[in-house]
Formats: structure tokens, sequence, C-alpha cells
DNA sequence: TCGCGTTTTGCACCTAGTTGCATAATCGCC
DNA sequence: GGCGATTATGCAACTAGGTGCAAAACGCGA
């Protein structure tokens, strides 16, 4: 249920028609809540259904651009959202599960991937730091952005995470296959040990 | 399409039953890769019918023991999926949009939230380390598990960012709280900047 | 004013994870 | 030898995100 309160902060932020909402979540909101404007359309609707938003005065009609503005009732759902209680998300990152697997059947390619996510993160935590230095530049102290500021570092702090552990598992990769795969090129079959069940 | 692979992982490790798989999971695999038993009996009969495992030679009836096996067809499976190109995966934390939120409608409630999960992380990570301690102590020099290591890794640096950033997140509204809301308990309500979009 | 590309909205279907519940075998105990 | 708890397998319905495509309005040049 994360998606409906994400559209809520954004309308409150600034009430808006489906495909400005799409463009705005490119740019802040989809850094880590990402919506294609398929899935906002469906949301708005349903939103307008339970009576948290409504459209603003305009002919209505399909093609024709609709702005939601959100309701008193809405804003209430998201400030007990705010307060709920909720489990955090576990990881789920299918390159973790690769490494695993490639810890049994042998980590042929898998260097590749590792690299090119290694340049896919560089290019987003410079991304991050660029936002960072618009929207949060040094000098001026900061007052009641703080929130935002806190989930833009969050984003950085993950990317610099899977940098510096992509680098690691890089020189792994290349020290097992130096120490267990003598003639590079080869299949590398794997260990295939007796083994410890992690 | 991760879950059936990761299952294939489990397989060639060791031959298993549905429940055993499930187990096995809770403890290791599933840290990253979550899944119940219902998602595992189901990925079973789906393998089974792709003929990438099979299951050995038992009677087959509802409430009986299955053990199942991977084939030369699974592996080879396994060994593609490892060096496909896959996009990383986004973050979709749930709580960065509540952060983002209460910046918006105000941070009631919120401070709790933030300390329930930073125990909890902080559980993870112990946990964590016990295990690294147990199955990769100092002493042993690593020479073919290094990227199971590099898994366990992984799960430890992002425990420790997620409690080093929800620190610092908390006392981000502490200070905030104190700057903006001098009477304490009042509902705070929000900056409503005439904003910037970030 | 006609047609063509663009903007904007939206439906329909698909995939994957989640939850609740059913059912068969087995084991121990009374 | 029957009964309840446990082990083990599995179905069905739901939820939410992802993808493909359609269709109405609008703008603009020929």
């Amino acid at each position: 249920m994360s998606l409906p309160h994400a559209i809520l902060t954004a309308l409150l932020e600034k009430p808006s028609s489906g495909l400005e909402l799409t463009r705005r979540f490119d740019k802040s909101i989809g850094f880590f809540w990402p919506a294609t404007h398929q899935q906002i359309y469906r949301e708005l609707g349903r939103l307008e259904q339970s009576g948290l938003i409504h459209p603003l005065p305009q002919p209505p009609s399909r093609g024709q651009r609709k702005e939601y503005e959100v309701l008193p009732a809405g804003r209430a759902a998201l400030v007990g959202w705010v307060a709920e209680r909720q489990e955090p998300k576990a990881i789920r990152e299918p390159l973790l599960l690769r490494l695993r697997a490639a810890a049994v059947v042998g980590p042929a390619g898998l260097d590749a991937e590792l690299r090119r996510h290694l340049a896919l993160h560089e290019r987003q935590l410079a991304d991050y730091l660029a936002i960072e230095q618009r929207d949060f530049p040094p000098e001026a102290a900061e007052t009641e952005n703080r929130l935002q500021h806190a989930v833009l570092r969050a984003g950085i702090g993950m990317e610099a995470f899977w940098i510096e552990w992509l680098n690691q598992a890089l020189a792994d990769l290349r020290d097992q296959d130096q120490d267990a795969d003598p003639q590079p090129g080869s299949p590398s079959d794997p260990p295939s040990n007796g083994e410890p069940d992690r």
C-alpha cells in the first residue's frame, strides 16, 4: 500500500495531473519508489473512488488533462500511514542470489555483470550527489527540510554501499578464479564441496 | 524469475523435499530472498513440469515426503541465469516514503517506527555477525567459499548502513521538532513551504 | 479544414509474491 | 485401535507491480 501514499504526498506538495505526477516521480519520489504512468493513473482512479482526492473542476473527458487535489480525508490517511507499524522490507536482490548460485555452478559471466552494476551504481551516486549539492548546499543551514535530506542521504548511502561491496566482490572473484582455476577460459567447474549449508 | 533459480541452487547443494527446502531457506537463502512453503511447492511443481528437476523414486502421494533432484537441464539453466544481464532492482523501501510524507504532513509517530526499525536491524546484524563467525572464522583462510562470504557481507553491510542511517535520521527528527515545534505534543503541522520539488 | 504527430488518459492482461485453508500420511499416546 | 498433534503437500483467491496497447483531445502545418 505504498504507491497511493506516495501519490498523496506528491499531490500535497502540488496538485497535478497524471502525467505531471509521472514526471515528478521520475525525478524525485521515483528514486525510491518507481512508478509508470499506467500505475499512477490506476491509483489516481482508486484514490478518487475512495474519496481521498478529487479532480479540480474541469471538463472531464478522455484525453483531456485532469488535475487532482488531496481532500482532508486524504491528508488524514497519510498522517495515519506515517505512524503505522510496518515491518522493514527484506532485501530481495537477485544479484546476491546469483552470487550464491555462482558459488555452486561456477562464476562464468558473473564478473561482467558485477562490473556493469558497479558502473550503474556509480552513475546513480553521482546523480544523487549532484542533487544534494543543488538542494542541500552545505552553507545553507538546514531548518525544516531535514527529513527530505535524510531520504536523499539514504539513497547516497545505499549507492556508496553497493559500490564498495561490488569492488570487494570483484576482487573475491578474481582471487577465487586464480586459486581454483589455473587455466583461464575454462568454464571453471565449481568446488562441489561436501558442504556447509551456507 | 528469481525464486526458481534460488531453489535450483539450494537443490544442487542438497536434494531435498519441499518442507526441507523451506527450512533451509529460512536460515540461509531466505535472508535475501524469503519464500513461504506455498511458494516453494508451487515453484517445485513448475520446475518439474519444465524438466529442470525430478522427484527421486518414491511413492508419490499427497502428504508423503517427495525429494527432488536437479537434472542437467536445471543446472544448465542456472549457469545461464548467473551470466544473464539483469538491471539492479530499485530500492523501494516504504520507510523512506514515509519520511518523505512526514516532511509534508508532520512526523507524528515516526520516531517510534524509526526506533523499532533500528532495533530490528541491530538484531539482524548481530545474527549475521554470529553466522560469519561460525562459518567464516578469520583464522581459516578462505579458499573457495569466497562468494558465499561476499553474499553474507552484503547482508552485514546493508544492516550496518541502515543502523547508521536510522540513528542519523532520529537525530534529524529531534532537531527538527526542537526547531519548529516548541510545545511538544502538538501534531506539529508541517512547513508547507512554497517549495522545491524535492 | 484536413490530416498527422503529440499529449494525456486509460483499459486489459500478465507475472510474482502473500494469505488462508484443505487434505493426506504418520506418530505417539491413551 | 482409535484420536489428536505433527509433518508434509498443495490448491485457490487476492494483491500489487509491469507491459502492451488503445483512444480521445490538441496543436500545427499543408
